[in-house]
This record gives C-alpha cells, structure tokens and sequence, in this order.
DNA sequence: CTCAAAACGTATCATTGATATCACTTTGAT
DNA sequence: ATCAAAGTGATATCAATGATACGTTTTGAG
C-alpha cells in the first residue's frame, strides 16, 4: 500500500480548490490560475498531474461521485438486515436528483456525452445503479433484462434533473422527478401499478383535462367565459390530485 | 412588413457560419474569428448584433430549432385530414430524437439549463410539443394535466437523448428511445397499454430475467456452468421479446 | 447636396489554457 | 557518503480567444 507523498497531498488539494470553485462561483470561474491560487501551488503543476484542464475536471467528477457513491453504497441494506430493493431503488433515484440539483454545474460535466463516455465518474456511478437493479432483478420484481433497466432509468434520471434545472429555482416542481419515477417503474417493474390518480380517480378528472385542453376552442363560449371556464377547470384537476 | 436589410443579410450569414461550423467541426471550433472569416465580415460585427458570444450560440439554436419545428408543424394534420394525435405525439417525439443524434452540439447548447431558461429556442420547442398534447389531451386521452405531461415528455426526451449520446455510435441502441416512449405514453395515456412484452408474453421470460440476475450467484452450479446457463438466458430473453 | 447617424474596420486589451526553462530538492543505486 | 536521475516549484512567456475603443466610411433623410 502506497504512502501518501508530496504529490498526492498536492494532487488532493487542487481537486478539492477546483471543487469549491466550481460549486461556489460555477464552471466559468474555474481557470487554471484560480485553481492553483487557491491550492498554493502554480498552473504548471495542474498539467503535471492531470495532463490538461479536462483532466483536472474528470477529476473533480470523479472524486466526487465517488463521495457521493460511497455514501449511497454505505446505505445499501446488508443480507442481515434486508429492505425492499425496489424502495432502495426509490431512494437511490431521489439521491441523484437531489445530486443534481445541488450541484448544477458538476451535474452537467458528468452528464456530458462527450466526456462521459469514457469517464470514470459516469461508470462509478452506472455500477451504483446496476447493483440496485440487480437486486430488484433477483427478487423477482424486474420485467426487463437488467442492462436495459439501467440505461432507462438513466435516461429518465437525467432527463429529470435536466428538465428541473431548467425551472426557476423558486418554481420547481418537485414531483415531476417523482411522476416520471414512478411511471418508469410502473413500466419496468412488475406488480407496480401506476401511481395514484389511476383507478381511485373520478372519472370527472379526466373529463377536466380533456375539456381544459379545447378550452379555447369552444365557439360557445366568449373568451372571458373560456378563461374563467379554464379557471375552474384547473382546479378541479389540481383539488383532485 | 420590414425589407430585408443589408443588416439583416449580414446576420443571415453570420449564424449560417456559426452553424456551418458547429455542425461540421464542433462547438470548439466557433470562435468570434471563425465566424466572422467564414462571414466576410469582422469580429465585433458579432458584437454589435448578438451582444455577446452566448447571444450569437442562443441565435444559432433559435434558428436551428425554428427551422425543425417548422418542418414538423408543416406535418401536422389539418382539421379536414385528422390524423391519431397519439400517433403524431409518437411522430414527434422520433423527430426530436433524431434531431438531437444527428446534430449533437447544437443539441446540447439547446438543452443546457443555464441557458435554456429564457431562451427562445427551448421556448420554439416547447410549444410545438405542447400543441401535440393537447390534441391528444383534446381528443380524451389524456391522463393528467397537459402541462404536467410536457415536462414529463421533454424530460424523458432530454434524457433518451443524452443516454444515447453516451453510447458509442456504433452501438446505440436505439430502441432505448422507444422503449423509454412507450412507457412514458403507458403512463400519461389512457386505455394505452403497456408496450408489447407484457400480458401476450409467456411467464418464461419474467422467470428467465430474474434468474439471470442471479446466475453468478448460484453455488450450485461452477462457474464455467453458470456463464453457459447465463448464454442460454439472454438468449430466451432476446428471442422472446 | 448636406450632414448626422449608423455601420465598418483596424488595432488592441485582458484573460485563459498551455508550455518552456531552470534552479532546487528528493530519491535510490552504488 | 556520493552522485546521477527524476521530480518539484516558480517565473516568464506563448498562442488563442472573447471583447472593445476609436477613427473612418457608408447610408439615408431632408
């Protein structure tokens, strides 16, 4: 086992100087220079170690979702004490999205294909996820081949973040990473059924978002009466939720 | 109605170079030179009419984007020739995908979420996707709140694009996009469902998925056995889908 | 034709990623 | 202990890039 030299003492403070940079002034303030201010140490040192800038970011990618993994792995239920893998399921994809949206910017230079492709980041955490799987696979609960899950549940995972960081941050709604969850699951799993608003729901609703759609449309109405009818409408899908 | 200008003709060019050289060489490759060269024109032209290198990128995405979504506005049915607004919703989540395979650059600054926010282009975009659910909404097939179901479909869009930009080109697996499609639309949609491998598939090939899980796990068998009996699985598995 | 406003074009700045250079230190074999 | 080889740290500097100042030219209304 190696002993931690000069180097790495050097290594470990740029990526963390480079981490803070990026989490508290974004990617644009990440420059060479301020890194290597704010490690006490000079540009050059970055190339020596990480080869360029991009290096020096798959870096910072990875140490922390290795973090960021480690902390999930250390949740994983044990064969003594064993939990619903599908819930376990439910709260590693609530663990990313909060992830994603507390970290915008490390998000987004994981989630670059263009890098992502060979990152080791990316591949720490798709292996998190494909052991979650797996176990929802052994128990019996998978319709799909577990390869396939993965790159589903991948998928839908950053497509909600994506879409959330794309709100105003005052404005987010939250549950659409709930919704587009549970609607995955609901594809992939078996004995899951749809989230709530299914079976239980009046048949009123879906007669409200049917009609709220060709609100405007109606030649019966005036546009004051089509406004207020859209009014209503809105509510009783919202009060029916 | 403005003539077009002499202005107007310089602004012309200077996005069709920008865009010439984010399709042909990448992002990397726009710089303020390269346009302003491929434009005849110079430097702080760019300056004087898109303010700033970020309002040049917006400018190029809003053109790209007007200019696919027309074309797909262009196929949507007329009121005298009624097409299944589901079928269109499915035509169009296609396009989108393939839109952002085939130009992955432009997709991606369309799709970042710092820029997105108030951008023109994402706004194009989502419109037009907003217009096709609520025809299906319009029609009753329509689950849930039509806004609620375009942050559900844009999201697993952006998400099955980028999923598939990950992979290598050679090896996507484009029904990925698909596959994500249908359970998304299983579960906004009603009296739609579950995609294909469900009621009609035989029993077999759930048990097959879960014991494949489990293959390596099975001490009952060496390891030579088990990587055979795991062939034999993800065949039964791909054959019967 | 005049002339003010707009557009143009040259030159240039500041920042940033990246590298050359060199003195100094550590390392490890002899 | 010695000394050559490798590594480290620091300064100076390069090339490319986003952005702008400012003098000159063009344009179009009256």
């Amino acid at each position: 086992m190696p002993v931690p030299t000069v180097r790495d003492d050097v290594r470990e403070r740029i990526i963390a100087a480079a981490a803070q940079l990026l989490e508290d002034e974004g990617v644009s303030a990440v420059t060479t220079r301020a890194v290597a201010e704010h490690a006490s140490t000079q540009a050059p040192t970055i190339y020596r170690l990480f080869g360029d800038k991009d290096g020096l970011l798959d870096a910072v990618a990875e140490h922390a979702l290795a973090q960021f993994s480690a902390a999930k792995a250390a949740a994983l239920s044990t064969p003594a004490d064993p939990v619903d893998p599908v819930e376990e399921l439910r709260a590693s994809w609530r663990e990313t999205v909060g992830f994603g949206l507390a970290h915008p910017d490390l998000f987004l230079i994981i989630s670059d294909p263009r890098r992502g492709r060979d990152s080791a980041a990316m591949v720490t955490g798709i292996r998190v996820l494909e052991e979650r799987l797996r176990r929802v696979a052994a128990a019996g609960r998978l319709r799909i081949p577990v390869p396939d899950a993965v790159t589903l549940v991948h998928a839908a995972g950053t497509g909600a973040v994506f879409a959330l960081l794309e709100q105003d941050v005052a404005a987010r709604r939250l549950n659409l990473a709930e919704t587009l969850m549970e609607t995955v699951l609901a594809g992939i799993l078996v004995d899951t059924p749809l989230p709530r608003t299914d079976a239980v729901d009046p048949p009123a609703r879906a007669a409200a978002v049917t009609l709220r759609a060709t609100a405007h449309d109606l030649t019966a109405l005036s546009p004051s009466e089509q406004a207020l009818l859209s009014e209503w409408l809105d509510r009783v899908i919202d009060t029916s939720e």
